[in-house]
DNA sequence: GCAGTCCAAG
């Protein structure tokens, strides 16, 4: 325009810096404003243009330059209503609600005439930021300004309210407006969703229908997590176009509720309807992945994140984080955490991520680097050590942790408490861990269930059986890993019927067994030399048993000498976990001792043929206050 | 031509 020489007025300017804003909230260099700022000055329009300058305090709001926006205020020769609020919101965008306070105070000093823009702009602040004091100053300047009765004000005092949890303030607003509009109803709705009640939620949804008003994306999104078996209802109903909140907000409905594959289907279905995923759908979907172990999905979505150039999201990486490693991708989610940015969250992520994997010593290794690189712990990253430290007998690691926890008075902190008991039972020291136990005020299923299975491991199971019924008469009721605890002690303690006992009693409680409590009735009716039926067992199971169940009844052969079943049980084995080598071993090794020789030498075939190398054995070595594997020669 | 209300995440 300047270059063809046809000259831009005074309308122009606000125009471009609004343009040259947009661009920086897309994620450009804000140089085309600054360009602007200059050619304004340079012509001396903010001398004569009170737009203009109120345009550029909006502009450097949105580069996130608050002190320059003030700073352009603070240098304009006039200063109209718009000015004041411009600042206000620049302030705002911007996080800093206590000077947006003292910029609307100062105005009311200033004798300016505030109109619904000054007012309306602070009172979400206001809201979010639980300022109760200053909100209700807001209110009254409303009442006082006459200014209370209009449309957009309401609504945002009407959502404040909710915010602050006064819902008959809110809906005294609400029910004495002149006029509501479709956003008056999403504010009334959404402070019944804060509440948690429900089926108020759903009546007034009801009542907005009713009076005609028709629900858009923002009722969409905000009615979907909060109606979850009606979600699929209401999206279906949807007489507006989804936005990308609403999208999102369906898509985390199906995600977070075993409805993976629908989820799926819809993340497709919004970008062909034009939808652009956000980091939002990426985090919504992610955990979905990991639930159905859905990798392929995950790595789809992570391209998709690094051509959205999503990936410097902190939310978005941590979450691709723990869906590779929750897929078991451990070297994968490794890659993604020394690539990017990363807090807590992401610490913590992969300490719990290497918990359940072969290389669980780099829980401890991660523990540590968090420290150097000064990101503070908390109650996750000990419970993720503390973990560790059991998995890995690191006892004195261990100690050293609770020793910090004590200090912190985090000892008694309800899971905290949980992984010292597992800690302490793992490493036998049952006085430790019922010492811990008895000074836990709110016990909950876990707690039990610890203290349970490590009787039962140490070979106390009259106290765990003990145990297994007192915690019922404590009011914690039985979750399956309780019955695993209770018919693991049975196994160990030889108590056949009790077992059965148990397991039908679960059943009865509509608890469905799972592979772990299978594992355990094989191994209770096993150890007693009950192997046919340990194998009807197995064939009667509603699903194929894993290798825990199968390799229980390998174990059972072993020391009964049953070739037989034995031989079964490894076919499974050989098939499920081919690279395994410890049931070759087993197998080849019972039939050497039944001089079975040619069955020897076939096994012997069999692993050399699928490559299969023997597991070499390591000890763990404190050196200083790392834990170092050394390798200690054949097992 | 500038300012201003409601919705979703580890």
């Amino acid at each position: 325009m300047v270059r063809s020489s046809v000259p831009p007025d005074d309308r122009t300017f606000p125009f471009a810096l609004h343009a040259a804003a947009a661009a920086v909230a897309a994620g450009k260099r804000p140089v085309k404003g600054l360009e602007l700022h200059a050619a304004a000055l340079r012509r001396g329009l903010l001398l004569a243009d009170v737009f203009a300058g109120n345009t550029l305090v909006t502009f450097y709001a949105a580069c996130g330059r608050a002190a320059d926006a003030r700073r352009m205020f603070d240098e304009m020769p006039a200063r109209d209503v718009v000015s004041w609020n411009s600042l206000v919101s620049a302030l705002l965008t911007n996080g800093m609600l206590e000077d947006a306070q003292r910029v609307v105070v100062g105005m009311m000093r200033s004798q300016v005439p505030v109109n619904v823009a000054s007012l309306v702009s602070v009172v979400p602040a206001c809201g979010t930021q639980r300022e109760e004091e200053f909100g209700l100053c807001i209110h009254g300047l409303a009442l006082k300004s006459g200014l209370d009765s209009v449309l957009n004000l309401g609504n945002a005092l009407i959502d404040m309210y909710g915010k602050f949890g006064d819902l008959e303030a809110a809906m005294r607003l609400f029910n004495g407006m002149p006029e509501r509009n479709e956003v008056s109803w999403n504010s009334a709705i959404g402070c019944f969703v804060h509440t948690g009640i429900y089926e108020d939620v759903l009546e007034m949804f009801r009542a907005m229908l009713g009076h005609g008003v028709t629900p858009g994306s923002v009722t969409l999104s905000s009615l979907l997590p909060a109606l979850v078996d009606l979600g699929v209802f209401i999206w279906e109903r949807r007489s507006t176009a989804p936005n990308v909140v609403s999208w999102n907000a369906m898509i985390a409905n199906l995600a977070q509720n075993g409805a993976e594959s629908e989820a799926f289907r819809l993340f497709i279905e919004m970008q062909k309807n034009g939808g652009c995923p956000n980091a939002f759908t990426i985090v919504n979907l992610l955990p979905a992945c990991s639930r159905v172990t859905s990798l392929k999905m995950g790595k789809q979505i992570h391209a998709w994140s690094i051509r959205r150039s999503l990936m410097s999201d902190l939310f978005v990486s941590n979450a691709l984080i723990d869906a590779y490693a929750k897929c078991g991708q451990l070297s994968l989610a490794r890659n993604i955490f020394d690539r990017s940015e990363k807090d807590d969250v992401s610490y913590n992520t992969l300490i719990v991520g290497y918990l359940q994997s072969p290389c669980c010593f780099e829980s401890l290794h991660l523990f540590e680097q968090m420290r150097s690189a000064g990101v503070e712990y908390d109650a996750v990253s000990f419970m993720g050590c503390l973990s560790a430290c059991a998995n890995l007998s690191a006892f004195k690691q261990g100690k050293e942790i609770h020793g910090v926890l004590v200090r912190r008075f985090l000892s008694t902190h309800p899971f905290l408490a949980n992984s010292l008991l597992d800690l302490y039972t793992k490493g036998g020291m049952l006085d430790t861990a019922s010492k811990i136990f008895n000074r836990i005020t709110q016990k909950d299923v876990a707690s039990w269930n610890t203290m349970i299975l490590g009787y039962g491991m140490l070979g106390q199971h009259d106290v765990a059986l003990e145990l297994f019924d007192l915690m019922k008469d404590d009011g914690v009721d039985y979750d399956h890993v309780s019955y695993i605890a209770v018919l693991s002690a049975c196994s160990h303690g030889g108590l056949v019927e009790r077992g059965k006992k148990y397991f039908s009693q679960m059943l009865a409680q509509n608890i469905k067994p799972q592979q772990m409590h299978y594992a355990c009735m094989v191994d209770l009716l096993g150890r007693a030399g009950q192997l046919s039926e340990s194998a009807e067992i197995i064939r009667n199971m509603p699903f194929r048993a894993n290798s825990d169940v199968w390799g229980t009844l390998l174990g059972s052969c072993r020391i009964h000498g049953n070739i037989e079943l034995a031989r079964w049980a490894a076919e499974h084995l050989f098939e499920l976990k081919p690279e395994h080598s410890g049931y070759y071993t087993l197998l080849m090794n019972m039939y050497a001792e039944a001089g079975m020789w040619s069955e020897a030498h076939e096994i012997r075939t069999l692993m050399k043929s699928r490559k299969v190398q023997k597991n070499p054995a390591y000890s763990w070595v404190q050196n200083g206050n790392k834990l170092q594997a050394f390798l200690v020669g054949d097992a």
